[in-house]
DNA sequence: GTTAGCACTCATTTGAATAGAGTGCTAAGA
DNA sequence: TCTTAGCACTCTATTCAAATGAGTGCTAAC
């Protein structure tokens, strides 16, 4: 991979304004056209000289004869690379994005959705958030509330101060009195359990105590089941406006992607948990169904304890700065709201 | 009005026709074409005289010279009263439907979102559907739990049995046991209360139980103010499929009419209350933004107690016998659904 | 190493011709 | 009086060829 230290500084430039016109234009780029819009001192001629050189390292291709050069994969690759991994986000536009959280209630909910919204708009593509699953879930509280003779309210707060609700319905009529006390008496127990250690505990239970329990456990299970498949998506719209949905069915493909809820079982098995942000171009990318898009995503969360992925999702035409900028800011944003969130 | 009534039979048999062709072919209908399709036994001369005198009338209309005929609003309003207005979901749909229904979590949430799938699929188009807004909101119970010293969860259930929380910042800090004894004085107190009762209330209390209370009464306000704006949709991929959206921006348009968040501003006040089921076509619509589409909605809940929108938003040129079959089963369904939810 | 010049390629645009679907009107038939 | 065959006419969509234009590679001169 001794490739990129082949390249002259001049090479170096002209892939860097390839791209960068290609990405906002979408349309093919010239030697001409190129050296019209930017000073390179240097004749059309060079450039294609230049050029043809950077085709035959894999940077660029063509279409087809006689028509201008696109970024391939490496292309971009390099170009992440060399010009955009370390960029940050403007300072004023961090200010306004802590200024929009600090406006929002103190809730999972709000933060993910609101993280989604920022994040498709700076990228103007679009953003994907999951909600941040932990490894083992552990209990921290739960209520039951009478809401008819048999028909219970559960309301269960794990680890993470994410509240979760199921309505039980129960063969014989019980009080509230009754199921206060079961409550209280199970609180005491089963105070900062895993799922694995509630079910041994719920074996030994009788009664109306190990009906509670059980229904407990089967929603903190179902919830941790949910809370893998469940992702935010925002900023179809973007998507919309590209040329590349013209006619074809890209934006089709993506929001199959998204629908059909088989976005994170193609996306996870690429993700090394520990690195932060992460890119994948095209062909890059693990899974066939990727293989169209671009791919900015990183993982944010407390430690280890609690994980959450976060994201740009769009054709490999895609502002690669902006994406990686923001979802870099962004991650480490939703770290650090994480850590009031989850505390031991 | 009698213009109806002056449609011979043949005239309104070539009108469903017509309509019925070009709900699924998407291209003005001819003639010629029609009499190749269905068995009218008239020549093709004497539908066109039929035809020309349906387009004086003010039911179809040419895009130009020499075109086919399509529906004009008056017309597909006609077709709605005459042969959708009472069509009912196939007996196995609904099963199917209730099926599904029975499969998921007994829970506000999860009902909402089944539905407007449900309700996307068969119509194919896109559905919305509200969550149940109270006339006036009660406070059925609540819980304090502590997370950190100064962070506290607040759970409120309200009389609809759906759960909100928020975290509430505290100056000093407080205990679990000083948290549940407050939170025990004021259930005793606020139980069944409305917003202003709560109000009128809270301003008597002094200490831990003011603060409790005056963050309760803001999280019944904010709640209330969120569920009025708060709209489920699903099905965009319907309306991307659909050649309305080739090259016009008719998906973009429906996609700011949702995401905007202006959806439910344009559409309410042409609802009227007490209405089962409504249709506003094209230029019936009266908000400006709607006109471009057909709407087919609803509002279900309990008495007049609860009331939620649930309808389809699509093209003027949609299946409105599957849209109004479909609402009009779903708006039943999630009325029966939220009786088990709202008890008093 | 750079560049002007040139021949060549190929997608896109343009314009004209044509085919196809549809209409309205008229006159003849039932 | 209603129906229909026939026909002239109107428009859109399709097709095809030519023109356009952006781009390329190569070569020879600077």
């Amino acid at each position: 991979m001794s490739d990129e230290s082949e390249l002259s500084g001049r090479q170096r430039e002209i892939l860097r304004l390839i791209i960068q016109e290609y990405v906002v234009g979408g349309r093919a780029v010239g030697s001409q056209s190129l050296i019209e819009r930017h000073p390179l001192n240097v004749s059309s001629a060079t450039v294609r000289n230049e050029m043809s050189a950077l085709e035959r390292l894999g940077f660029i291709e063509q279409m087809h004869t006689s028509a201008g050069r696109v970024p391939t994969d490496r292309g971009y690759r390099f170009y992440v690379e060399e010009y955009a991994s370390d960029s940050a986000l403007p300072a004023n536009d961090q200010i306004m994005i802590r200024h929009q959280f600090r406006q929002v209630e103190t809730q999972l909910e709000s933060w993910l959705e609101l993280a989604a919204s920022v994040l498709a708009g700076f990228a103007r593509n679009v953003s994907v958030v999951t909600s941040p699953r932990t490894a083992v879930s552990r209990l921290r509280h739960f209520e039951l509330i009478s809401l008819q003779e048999r028909v219970v309210l559960l309301i269960m707060v794990t680890q993470e101060s994410t509240v979760h609700q199921a309505m039980l319905h129960v063969a014989e009529a019980v009080t509230q009195e009754e199921l206060s006390a079961s409550a209280d008496r199970l609180n005491a127990v089963f105070q900062n359990l895993t799922i694995a250690e509630l079910r041994a505990n719920v074996a030994g239970l009788a009664d109306l105590d190990k009906l509670v329990g059980e229904h407990l456990l089967a929603t903190m299970e179902s919830t941790q089941a949910s809370e893998r498949t469940e992702v935010h998506y925002q900023g179809i719209e973007h998507v919309l406006q590209q040329p590349e949905f013209g006619g074809s069915r890209f934006a089709q493909q993506l929001l199959e992607l998204l629908r059909g809820g088989s976005l994170l079982s193609e996306l996870l098995p690429q993700i090394s948990d520990r690195d932060g942000l992460q890119i994948f171009i095209g062909e890059e990318n693990a899974s066939e169904g990727l293989r169209p898009f671009g791919v900015v995503v990183a993982t944010y969360g407390v430690d280890n304890e609690v994980t959450g992925l976060l994201g740009i999702l769009g054709p490999r035409r895609m502002p690669y700065e902006r994406s990686i900028s923001s979802v870099r800011y962004m991650a480490r944003l939703m770290s650090d709201l994480m850590r009031d969130l989850y505390s031991a």
